[in-house]
DNA sequence: TTGAACTTTCAGAAATTATTGAAAATTTAA
DNA sequence: TTAAATTTTCAATAATTTCTGAAAGTTCAA
C-alpha cells in the first residue's frame, strides 16, 4: 500500500474506531493525524488535511487536550501555536482510562451506592431482583475500578508481563 | 429513595452510560429495564414502562439478543413472546468484550497488519512515524486481545482472585 | 383454510450530535 | 498604544442517528 493511502486508511479507521467507542469521530481523526505526524501541527495543518473547519479543528484539539492526549508545543519566533500527541500507546490507553473512570465510572459508582439504599419491601420480587442486580453489578463496578487502579500505576511490561503469565 | 424512582434512576443511569460507550440509549434502557425485572418481559411491556414504540421495542430487543445479552422465553398457552437478561454481570462483561472483540477489534487487527506492509522510503520521518506508530499499536492491540482470550475463558473469582492478588 | 394475535419492516419524521464560518476576544510585535 | 495575527465562541446549519407507526409478514388455534 503506498503511504498517503495508508495514511488515509489509517485516519478513517481510527476515527470509525472511536465512533464506536462513544468518541467524536473527528477527534479521532485529529488524534491519529497527530499520532502519525513526525513533527507538531497547527491548527492550519488540521484543517488541511482533515478538511474540515477552522473552528471544529480548534474544538477537537482542545478537547484532545482536555483528555490529556495531546498538548500545545510553542515554537520560537511563531505566533502560531502548534499540537503534538503523545506517542507512547500504553500511555495513551492510561490516559484513556483515567479519563473515562473519571468522567463515568466515578458517577456510576456514586449512583449504585444511592440505589443501595431502595426502601422497599424485601419480600417484593421486583424490589428483590432491583437490590441483587444493583448489589451484583456494585460489587462488580467496585472491583473493576480497583484493577483500573493498579493499572494505572502499573508499566506496560510489568502489567503485560504479569497478566500474560499469570493467566497462561 | 423510593422503589419507582430508584427504577428510574437505574434504567437512566445504565441509558447513558451505554451512549458514553457507543451504545444506543434505548437498548441500554431496554436491558437495565430486563436485569431488574424479576421475570421476562414482553415487547408491551417494554413499550409501556420505557414509553416508546413498538418497533422501537422490537427493534431493541432483537439487537439485545443479537449480543447475546437476552433470550427470548416462551410461556405455555401463550402466543406472545418473552424476553429474559443474563443476570450475571461478569458473564454480561464477557459477552460484552467477546462481541466487541468480534465487531471491532478482529477488523482493526486486520487493518493494522495491512498498514504494517506500508510502502515507502524509511529515511522519511513521515514514513518513520507512522511505522512506528502502527508497529506500537499493533503489538498493544495484540497483548490486549490475548489478554482477553483468557478473561473470556475465566471464571469471575479467579480472574479477580489472581489479578487482584498479581498487583497488590 | 381462515382470521386473530403477534412480530417485523421500513419510509418518513423527530431528535440528537457535529460542523461551519464569521464575529468577538485575545495575544503579541513593533 | 496600535493593529495584525491568531484563537475562541456560538448561532445557524448540516449530518447522523434514532424513533414512530402503519402496513406487511408470520404463526397458530380452531
Amino acid at each position: 500500500m503506498e503511504f498517503e493511502k495508508a495514511k488515509e486508511t489509517f485516519i478513517q479507521t481510527w476515527g470509525t474506531l472511536g465512533s464506536e467507542w462513544g468518541i467524536n469521530r473527528t477527534m479521532a481523526q485529529v488524534h491519529a493525524l497527530l499520532l502519525i505526524a513526525p513533527e507538531p501541527l497547527s491548527t492550519d495543518d488540521v484543517m488541511e488535511q482533515l478538511r474540515v473547519s477552522r473552528g471544529n479543528a480548534n474544538m477537537n484539539l482542545r478537547d484532545l487536550i482536555n483528555w490529556n492526549l495531546a498538548e500545545r508545543v510553542i515554537k520560537a519566533g511563531d505566533r502560531k501555536e502548534y499540537f503534538r500527541a503523545e506517542k507512547d500507546i500504553w500511555e495513551i490507553a492510561r490516559r484513556i482510562a483515567k479519563e473515562r473512570k473519571r468522567r463515568e465510572i466515578e458517577p456510576l459508582k456514586d449512583v449504585l451506592k444511592e440505589l443501595r439504599k431502595v426502601k422497599g419491601d424485601k419480600k417484593d420480587a421486583g424490589v428483590k431482583q432491583f437490590t441483587e442486580t444493583v448489589e451484583g453489578l456494585g460489587d462488580f463496578v467496585d472491583k473493576m475500578d480497583k484493577s483500573m487502579d493498579y493499572l494505572l500505576k502499573a508499566d506496560e511490561h510489568w502489567f503485560f508481563g504479569t497478566l500474560l503469565k499469570a493467566f497462561k
